[in-house]
DNA sequence: GCTTAATGTAAAAGCTATTTACATGAGCTG
DNA sequence: CAGCTCATGTAAATAGCTTTTACATTAAGC
């Protein structure tokens, strides 16, 4: 828990000072807490020590709150992304390889940001910012595609989208399937850090783009002589 | 839709007579009008023209009428599946793309039922037959994934469960992101099939499995029309 | 026909969502 | 500082959903 500075719940009269910041807060806790359905307005409400009607103020409704909670969830997921992608250094391989271990990793640390980003219903249509901002962490991706995309001969260069756009998909559905402890889903013989890392190794392998690694690593048993 | 016989609502009395199967089909109509969320247990009580404490005589609770959504939703699902693959006929890589669509199609065409499956956050626990629907479907890909191994020769031949997996996961991952009509995701350079495809083929061409039909190969279909 | 269990109703308590009229106080202006 | 104004919060009221409890109705078996 992070009570640092900016959000006195204690010292405040009739005004709460931040209101709008402890809603999102109180909303990721109780979304964190039992998911994003069992999540309400007015418990947010509670959460925050105002009645039930001050959100209003703030959010027009439940999904305004939930789009703002998705807005500042994407916002974070692109600066993890960025992080762990570092403009694809030392090479490009590792840099993918730490990519894919940050998107899972996001998910599974960040469960009700994941949430209301990709399973919560919200139209990304709901407010320009939010299309912008789930823009800019599939730029991440696009950027890795597009460099690892470089390291291929242009003849059979493959388009950089439509591998960032598999890449997405993979990533998504091994973090949407198998990536939350949820101790309710399919039990693996793998975890899903492994599973995504195979998984993009053969496409990369099938893609022509091979590793040039000296590092035999987890990627030596899905190699093959080119 | 089969408006057979079963669900004759005008002429009942007191009783209703087939109820729990009422309830599940206004469940059904009510998440595909509005979402997973935006549907009531009051709501689907007044769609079957009884009181709203009706359904507690045939569910506990709303989770378990989700429940019964998904085991159902489940059912269809592999008997789609099943029909697709058909026993890998006439050759694996047909069958398997067959496979891919169906996959895709139950998501578009039914996703009331998909996200009672994937989305509602019911988990598998929840009962037996539950998860057992849900494995029996997962067969289905699994069955896929060692016909599709054993095309290779044993020494390199990857582990099927693992195959699998991958398959599922961008299957899932596709229809996830791109696969329903939203009008609130993203737009793409190509139909959710045709991105299946490519990242199927081009998954295969990285096992090792190699297509031998005469249609040319991954390329072909990652071609861009445009 | 009578009994019993299954199935449905009515009513009530306690939620949440949302609106409306009103209260408070922070910040600006002179 | 005085006074104005607006953003922010409250109270109260309406409406709907959830869930339980006591009761009503009917189908089915003996």
């Amino acid at each position: 828990m992070s009570w640092s500075k900016d959000d006195r719940e204690s010292p405040r009269g009739y005004h709460h000072g931040n209101l709008k910041e402890a809603l999102v807060r109180a909303a990721l806790e109780l979304i964190a807490q039992k998911g994003p359905a069992g999540f309400t307005f007015a418990e947010a409400a509670r959460w925050a020590g105002v009645s039930p009607a001050a959100p209003y103020r703030h959010f027009r409704d439940r999904d305004q709150l939930l789009a703002s909670v998705a807005l500042r969830g994407f916002n974070q997921f692109e600066a993890a992304l960025a992080r762990a992608w570092d403009d694809g250094l030392p090479d490009v391989f590792t840099a993918l390889d730490r990519l894919g271990k940050a998107y899972l990793g996001f998910a599974r640390a960040e469960p009700a940001y994941y949430s209301a980003m990709f399973e919560a219903g919200i139209p990304l249509a709901i407010s320009p910012e939010l299309r912008e901002a789930s823009d800019r962490a599939f730029a991440v991706l696009r950027a890795a595609a597009e460099k690892l995309c470089a390291t291929t001969p242009a003849p059979n260069r493959p388009p950089a989208l439509m591998v960032a756009l598999h890449i997405w998909a993979m990533s998504h559905g091994i973090a949407s399937l198998f990536g939350r402890g949820d101790a309710a889903r399919r039990a693996l013989p793998m975890s899903p850090e492994e599973l995504l890392e195979a998984e993009v190794l053969v496409y990369l392998r099938g893609l022509g783009v091979a590793e040039a690694k000296p590092n035999g690593g987890p990627s030596a048993s899905a190699r093959n002589p080119n």
